[in-house]
DNA sequence: CAGATCATTGGTAAATTATCCCAATTCTGG
DNA sequence: CCAGAATTGGGATAATTTACCAATGATCTG
């Protein structure tokens, strides 16, 4: 697999901020003309280092003004325990993130609801019906001081 | 401001996934032609409910191996405090995410690294060289479970 | 250091897609 | 049931993507 170089890097710190430019404006910006320029991100794209296109949505627009960290401690910390666990909150959309974390806590969830009741209604109907939670956790974001998908290149 | 109806939320459930699908494509999946679909986007974009196409890159195609929660205690709480925090984090873009949370942590922040030594570096050169902060606690992600950037329409 | 090979670039043309305009249809309030 | 408003659908045009091929630049070898 070939390195990264400097002008892929560049392209990738562009795509990631908005990838509506057309490929002319993205030429221009990294000092290549559109042929080797569209070349390099269908590479970029059939490496895997570009997954995907999306667009992003405000959060208060659609009436999600509720953020939570939730930090949960499983029963049992077996291979087939953490797989059931991970399965379930797969599926639940108001799951943005979940990582398995080191210390004492065994997971990390970053959830949105659109306020308390919904989010109350997430914790009663889905997160506490999952069999092994030992104990969980919410903390509440009163802001978002930052929020970025850019990956640093 | 109108309210969002379903095939709104269709439109921003499936653009949210993938944003370079054609408006064909789109309109034929929301049950609509191409015309009144476009016009729907647009609107979307105006009001500032879609409000921006990117591309999502593979975090350990860049090599950055590394994924930290880190909290945060300030020594006071001022509004100046907080705001200078605000400012500094924002330019580092190893920092992909912060919030003002409850309770006895003042911020947490999620940031990336290629690797423990970088993360170091990032700590001693940035981190820790802001006046004003009482505590750092750092928490390591072992595995990304899920992550995801649709939210839930 | 010269020559040859390989990778990358740049321009052009064709195909695809977005965008706009106008007529037709559907929905809503009285 | 009717009138007005909003939304839809189709077609024409403009913009953009994509593929092809010649030319340029870099690298390796003798």
């Amino acid at each position: 697999m070939p390195e990264l170089d400097a002008i892929d890097r560049k392209i990738l710190a562009l795509l990631q901020t908005d990838s509506r430019m057309t490929m002319q404006e993205l030429a221009d910006k990294v000092g290549l003309s559109v042929s080797p320029c569209h070349r390099r991100v269908k590479l970029l794209e059939e490496r895997g280092v570009i997954t995907r296109y999306i667009a992003t949505v405000d959060q208060k627009a659609l009436g999600l003004h509720v953020s939570v960290f939730i930090s949960i401690k499983l029963a049992r910390q077996k291979e087939e325990d953490l797989n059931r666990f991970a399965k379930a909150i797969s599926k639940w959309d108001e799951v943005l993130e979940c990582y398995l974390m080191t210390g004492n806590r065994d997971y990390l969830l970053r959830v949105v609801a659109a306020d308390l009741a919904s989010y109350e209604t997430f914790l009663k109907t889905k997160l506490t019906r999952l069999d092994g939670i030992a104990s969980i956790e919410s903390s509440f974001a009163l802001s978002q001081v930052k929020y970025s998908i850019a990956l640093p290149v």
